[in-house]
DNA sequence: CAGGTTGGTGTAATCGTTTACATCCGGCAA
DNA sequence: TTGCCGGATGTAAACGATTACACCAACCTG
């Protein structure tokens, strides 16, 4: 008499215990013992030949899929990776994950996804439920987060990499572009084109350090020219364009409205375009207007938006790769600062003023 | 003498053994045992309240983290919830998940997600990828898929649920909304403003039964009303901007072109206004021209492109409690037919005969 | 030919929970 | 008093892999 497993019916729909075949079962199958099989699968060369092809011929016949929890209790992996951001409703860090989650994928890699909606307390939680989840490491958005969050990932030991910003001083490992020096590069050529006066439309700053390096970028190159951001020209708002419509909205109507506007992202710089599309105000002719990152969104307006390509896709694509590389024991960076690209489009043109003189 | 656990130094950087506190290390903090822990932390009402406040205080002051790959192997539940999408690029599915995933992470589930770019291969060795790292039910994207995927999931016992079509016919759990009714009702639309020769501008429709359906609307319109729709006035192309401009571009070179053409999403939408912009085709007047799925990119288009608002965000909702419900062994539907509006913009007017007879 | 090395495989301990079952204890009814 | 019951807790056996270690045979080497 063979002893049968005795295995309860399922209960509820979720309980999705099965006669699904074990390692043991493979190794009956195929005449050899649980351990073999294991090395089978995690390292082929370390097995004879035969006995290889055995098993793995004993591994299509039964659809083994190996038990991703046993196998993460014992070897203390789960090849997954946690990829924490902001909001996917924007698109481009919807994009980012997309290229991590491909480039792991190809090892083998699954990406576990949350959101903190720019709340640092809850990048928190969703990091602390990560990690009971079990993911090996991490891909977090942007280089400021709170202090109990690096050392809840120090205790843990989960390898991380900040991204969407690069800083080579920073304490912590990240990929990303130079935000600042995107806007620096914005404005030095609207001061180029006879533009004074500045107007800044931005996401709130204080959990968002792009935001703020964006703004700095902008205020620096003014510096440089001797010129000042009037703080009446400064618009804080949340990424949407109807927010971004209405705060461009009340920069127009003031009296000594700026001639040039910097949108900290595409967004931005859309919602500005209605703006001026509702109040009649001509662009580029009355205003100059820019955002950041490139997308579709500001590309096929009408006026096409003057934006800052970022390297969305490659930031996600190198994430993954630095993680690969840490968890595989090999070397890494500490810091990867890539390239960005001004697109210049019909949305920005030279000062009214400058654009009389011109004349 | 106390027997210290010895434990190896961590080897790679990714191996992220710690003298993490265990359960037993609670449980000998609180002085019950790790019975006792367990239950404090899944049914809490089954211990004594001056016990359970015992184990809590001692979990908190050591920082305990439960191990969910121990978890899941003994409970054999994870707690994640695997989302397959067609892309994140096309920002719709972000959405959706990104809906998804917010209703979940309140209920301690995480969701990983994966990507299959329209290749149904792909969508299966993805599936049992996420099988393999053991999430406990799906989220698919479309109603038609490998019957290999299904017998997959059935082997396995794994609950899934179809999104963004709804088929009270189908074999198969969904949520969604009737994509054929949306072409339908657009097209009845632009019939009754004196359209005649339609255009479909449609996603490559083999492995993507949203397109089809789009498209079967539309044609079940034209029948209906006694025409047809010329296959020379059918394009296929991915689903990218610069595809649907040239694709349009070529149906605005034909002799005897369409004087409304539907695009069967925004993308082609706003690729066809592009090609219509940049021939010197006019919208409304010359052509009318319509998307699907309402987004920003083709309310901010000049004209703004008509559309149909699709329920973006609540099918990812309505997918989570669906799951949710199936885990927890409650009851659940079949199938969800979310509405859909449509939304009109000016991008559609009469078409140019009509205009002429109606001056 | 003794002794060492190497490559292939099996044995069994182990990872950190959950949970079936046993135990204990106080209260209550007969 | 006895017996039973039920609530609270402890004991220990899983769950299904990985892996340290032991073992064996075959092959080298001096």
């Amino acid at each position: 008499m063979t002893k049968a497993r005795a295995r309860q019916a399922p209960a509820a729909d979720g309980d999705h215990r099965t006669a699904r075949a074990s390692a043991l079962d493979v190794a009956r199958a195929a005449g050899v013992s649980s351990a073999t099989v294991s090395r089978v699968l995690n390292s082929p060369d370390r097995v004879d030949p035969q006995t290889r092809e055995r098993v793995l011929e004993a591994v299509r016949l039964l659809r083994y899929v190996p038990h991703g929890a046993a196998r993460s209790l014992r070897s203390r992996r789960s090849r997954m990776i946690g990829a924490v951001v902001p909001s996917f409703e924007y698109a481009l860090y919807a994009r980012t994950t997309s290229a991590l989650q491909r480039r792991l994928n190809a090892q083998a890699y699954s990406v576990v996804v949350a959101e903190h909606h720019y709340d640092l307390a809850k990048e928190m939680r969703v990091a602390a439920q990560l990690i009971e989840h079990g993911v090996d490491a991490f891909m977090f958005v942007g280089l400021d987060h709170a202090p109990e969050l690096f050392a809840l990932l120090e205790e843990h030991r989960r390898p991380y990499v900040l991204t969407w910003g690069a800083d080579p001083r920073s304490a912590h490992p990240n990929i990303g572009f130079d935000n600042a020096a995107a806007t620096y590069a914005l404005a030095r050529h609207l001061i180029a084109l006879g533009h004074r006066r500045f107007g800044l439309l931005s996401a709130e700053p204080q959990y968002n350090d792009r935001a703020r390096a964006r703004g700095a970028g902008l205020r620096r190159a003014l510096r440089e020219a001797g010129l000042t951001l009037d703080p009446r020209h400064v618009r804080y708002a949340p990424i949407s364009l109807r927010a971004a419509e209405s705060a461009m909205s009340e920069l127009l109507m003031l009296p000594d409205r700026p001639t040039a506007v910097l949108g900290t992202n595409d967004v931005f710089g859309v919602g500005a375009l209605l703006a001026c599309r509702r109040l009649g105000v001509r662009v580029p002719e009355d205003i100059s207007i820019t955002g950041v990152d490139n997308t579709e969104l500001g590309e096929t307006q009408q006026p096409g938006l003057t934006s800052v390509a970022t390297p969305i896709v490659e930031i996600g694509t190198a994430a993954a790769e630095h993680l690969i590389a840490r968890l595989e024991g090999r070397v890494w960076e500490r810091c990867l600062s890539l390239p960005v690209q001004l697109v210049f489009r019909a949305s920005t043109g030279p000062a009214p003023k400058a654009r009389r003189a011109m004349r």
